[in-house]
DNA sequence: TGTGCCTTGTCAAGGTAGTGTCCAGGTATT
DNA sequence: AATACCTGGACACTACCTTGACAAGGCACA
């Protein structure tokens, strides 16, 4: 891989972390003078400068405070460890509270996570091998055998990773990658028209927003909440403002979710944020995720959106306002 | 892995083992102090730091009080106990299963059962409508929200039962049986293609005898053994013997089941079996299974058939076999 | 069948610990 | 000059702590 120096150098001033974290300059500044949770470098002039690891560490840190670890007790962790506790609470939280608290034994758990790679790998293989058909089965399967969660998370996410380092590493081709994009969407499709709902049901508007086309990660996030029993209209990608708007008002949206997967112009794109947050109800939130939704976290959280990075979290928030509705 | 001390490391917050046990820090505190549940250290300033073991035990403990037993009893228990109780209590129900977790607190257990109710409602009522795009719907929902083993025993079979009954009192119309039969067929059909496997596997050949024509006791068989991870050669309806036992042979098949809805003529049936059975090797079991098979039970075990009247059963059976030829 | 005791979850009050936020006065950066 | 950032200290709010009490349900016993 390339060099660890690149990864170490000290570039970031303070202002872009906040950004890239979600959390404050003061707070920053207070974890470091007194956990010493990372220690920047300094320009001459004496301003910090943060490295990549730096970021990635305070991240990771937001996220297991968010899930309710003290900062106090796991700022000393080193990377590895702190990647391990935040793999363990999003596992463990989303169950705890999707069931109300079924603990299954750690055999059980085991067999699992096994399960899960093999569809993954299988998933993979008949990638590999161009066959749609295999494919098709598999994610059926795999949807079928694990139930929409695990499916999500454990396989789809995994498998289109993989793929995409794949694809970047030229070791999966641009056939292979068509071919998988297609199947993926089509089996995601079919649940979305599976869990399609008849009764009442809390209304939830996923799109993309223009300029986006990768509508994968917004497929996921719609049948995550169709699995959990919304009603979804999911509107695809590359979608104005003014139509989504339209929508969400015509649907009687009780939430709206965009999923970002790259930053074009940061600028642009807030202000789409700015713009479609002020045209929303207040009550209904502006759900904000997707793989750069985290870097720029601080500044989509001041248009009033909320960011979310993971599924589990996702759906949480979900359950949480459907039930703010009934009591 | 350095379990122990990683296990026992004090380090959570009372907020996240709340988050995660399902339990209050009230409740936390009061079996804390009233029965000494668990000892957390204490951070330098007093407050309750908890291992991962504690986690572990309070989970448990927890499980256990909802099944009923009270917590004052089971408090003082090591958790090698707590874990034998627990899998007396809830245990023999079922082992591992894949989907939708285990079997936990009774209050996950009659959200499950009504789910389960609900969908075999929704099935009903799309086949009252004759909607089959909904009926459709409504079974690959269930079977994706289920998994397969609840899909077929709680939602396939009653649905199918009432569908029976509706049509013996008239409430129901042929036109509407027909087509539920139909809808039923195809996603049964569907399923077994989904989980037909690839790799090495132990094959089931599963069929209906002569003059019997209603194949969706034997495909509900052909899927549960598919979704056990079976091959499966499923031959459909009025078979006759000689092609079953050609099909048994050619395909080296490790067990043959047939399924007996209704009963035209005893002796005759008894003879096909008898015929079926001396035509197979010693070790492969003939399975004899469907809404008839317990009325001719003794009989049809005389000729050397193994009957039963359940798809759990019929799961366990599959699973000894498959368990009998790996050691 | 009612009565009283026991078990257990929940709450209140009053105080401490842990964390986020803010201020003021000064320095860097653009 | 206008921002953006620095430091050290102060402040405020949330999360936790302990003790004690209360209410609802379960259970035994009259």
């Amino acid at each position: 891989m390339n060099d660890l120096s690149e990864h170490q150098l000290p570039r970031f001033p303070v202002r872009l972390v906040a950004l890239r974290t979600g959390l404050t300059p003061h707070v920053l500044r207070a974890w470091e003078r007194r956990y010493g949770v990372v220690t920047p470098t300094r320009s001459e002039g004496g301003q910090r400068l943060y490295s990549h690891l730096d970021i990635e560490r305070l991240r990771r840190l937001r996220r297991l405070t968010d899930h309710g670890h003290a900062i106090g007790r796991i700022a000393s962790l080193s990377l590895g460890a702190l990647t391990q506790l935040d793999e363990e609470s999003s596992g463990h939280a989303e169950t705890a509270r999707l069931h109300g608290g079924d603990s299954s034994s750690p055999a059980a758990d085991r067999l699992r996570a096994e399960t899960i790679r093999e569809f993954t790998r299988a998933a993979l293989r008949a990638t590999r091998r161009l066959d749609s058909t295999d494919l098709q089965a598999t994610l059926e399967r795999a949807a079928v055998t694990l139930g929409v969660p695990d499916f999500l998370e454990g396989v789809v996410a995994t498998a289109l990773e993989d793929i995409g380092h794949g694809w970047a590493e030229q070791s999966v081709s641009v056939a292979q990658e068509h071919m998988a994009t297609t199947v993926f969407r089509r089996t995601l499709g079919w649940l979305l028209r599976v869990y399609e709902v008849s009764g009442p049901a809390p209304r939830l508007v996923v799109a993309t927003p223009p300029g986006q086309v990768h509508e994968l990660g917004a497929l996921m996030v719609a049948v995550s909440a169709a699995a959990e029993g919304w009603a979804v209209t999911y509107l695809g990608p590359d979608l104005p403002v003014a139509d989504l708007l339209s929508a969400a008002s015509q649907t009687e949206a009780r939430a709206v979710a965009i999923s970002l997967v790259y930053l074009s112009d940061d600028r642009d794109f807030l202000a789409t944020l700015r713009e479609t947050r002020a045209g929303l109800p207040e009550r209904v939130p502006l759900i904000l995720g997707g793989a750069a939704a985290p870097e720029i976290r601080l500044s989509a959280e001041n248009t009033g959106a909320v960011v979310l990075d993971s599924l589990p979290d996702f759906r949480t928030l979900l359950q949480r306002l459907a039930a703010e509705d009934v009591p």
